[in-house]
DNA sequence: ATAGCTTATATCGGGCCGATAGAGGTTCTT
DNA sequence: AAGAACCTCTATCGGCCCGATATAAGCTAT
């Protein structure tokens, strides 16, 4: 599939015509945030030479006054096209990229501390994301499609929070020994339900390096 | 978080020495894949950035043939603290890219035909990554890193298959005619519109396990 | 023996991000 | 009323990175 922020900008004309700005917002806050990104530095070009292809119209409205005047982007039958014609071609493999679990993968080598702050911020980052998406999902009409996304992201976040969840105390338990010696740490993780606190089994985490 | 194809390099070679084609083996089938990308035309030029700056070194196999030959990289001292650094810093929010996602969104304008294999592709897909990860978790030592790394992706993807699975009953059931349960491929109707909006039913997969 | 896959190097065009800039609006504080 | 801070809206630019391509040889299979 063509995907890139060409065709994402003639998915979102196709629902509605938008400034540059709006796309961005749309981008940023709607449905497809979950699974899509782009900045202006991609869409302006994008629009600029949709419009000189003519896959894009456009309604400039000028104030009068000395400010950049608002440019309303539409689609036209041309743009409704080839929009048809990426949906209807194979979608390439998702790209998922992660610099968290690239931490945790050397979670090892990172000092117990900060860890647990990334972690905690990893954990509230997803249940923030999963708040949007429910409350997105009560303010827009959901037609099938936008219902199927939002149920898969409510799917996944769900999945990856109780994961996390879980995940902690065994985490911190086994980092314990290196963070406290022995001491309580309940000073430092506000959200740990004191799983820290059970008693410290020896491990050998400390590995090379 | 300092993350980039760079720091990536640094933490393969703080695992063991490599080459530029091993390293991208490794991101393409290794732990990395499920996080993380990188092709050759920024993985050479990493590295060549890194010897320059001192955070690797290069141990040169000419085997006297005319075939390029084999510079195996290994991190240096100054390499392992620039990773160090990279590690004790707070990650960047992930990033999500979906065509298929994208394409879901705006189900109702393709092809019910063409959907069909398009999902059961992504699906097959999802199987695909979630074998190649136990398979994965066998042949690896299991360090906590990439024990976390690997529980999570298992856990990810069960999510996404069972309510891939789940949603494609629904789906079907929603068409009636094409197909059912099963699959029917031949199928000429342009566009399904209303037959799919009406029944609006719940998922056991957004729930708990 | 020719085709095709694998190991291994590397470059290049073009897509896209993140930062930046500029101009005016609103809103809240001091 | 002045100022700070943020929002709407335009747009560009440096630099990172992907995907395609080039080169060269070995290995395997038909």
């Amino acid at each position: 599939m063509v995907m890139n922020v060409r065709t994402l900008c003639l998915g979102i004309l196709s629902l509605r015509e938008a400034t540059g700005y709006e796309i961005k917002k749309m981008v940023e806050k709607g449905v497809f945030s979950h699974f899509i990104d782009a900045s202006f530095g991609s869409i302006y070009p994008a629009l600029a030479q949709m419009l000189r292809e003519g896959l894009v119209r456009v309604r400039t409205e000028d104030d009068g006054s000395g400010r950049p005047p608002r440019k309303v982007y539409q689609i036209t039958e041309q743009g409704r096209q080839a929009l048809q014609n990426a949906l209807n071609t194979d979608p390439a493999p998702d790209k998922f990229k992660s610099e968290f679990l690239f931490q945790m993968l050397f979670m090892e080598r990172i000092d117990p501390a900060h860890l647990a702050v990334i972690y905690d911020a990893y954990l509230e980052e997803q249940e923030a994301e999963l708040r949007m998406l429910e409350e997105e999902a009560q303010t827009m009409p959901a037609h099938p499609g936008a219902r199927f996304v939002q149920d898969y992201g409510r799917a996944m976040l769900g999945t990856a929070i109780r994961f996390l969840k879980d995940k902690r105390a065994e985490m911190m338990r086994a980092f314990a020994e290196v963070g406290g010696t022995g001491e309580r740490p309940e000073e430092n993780a506000p959200c740990c339900g004191g799983a820290f606190s059970s008693s410290a089994e020896k491990s050998s985490v400390n590995g090379e390096d």
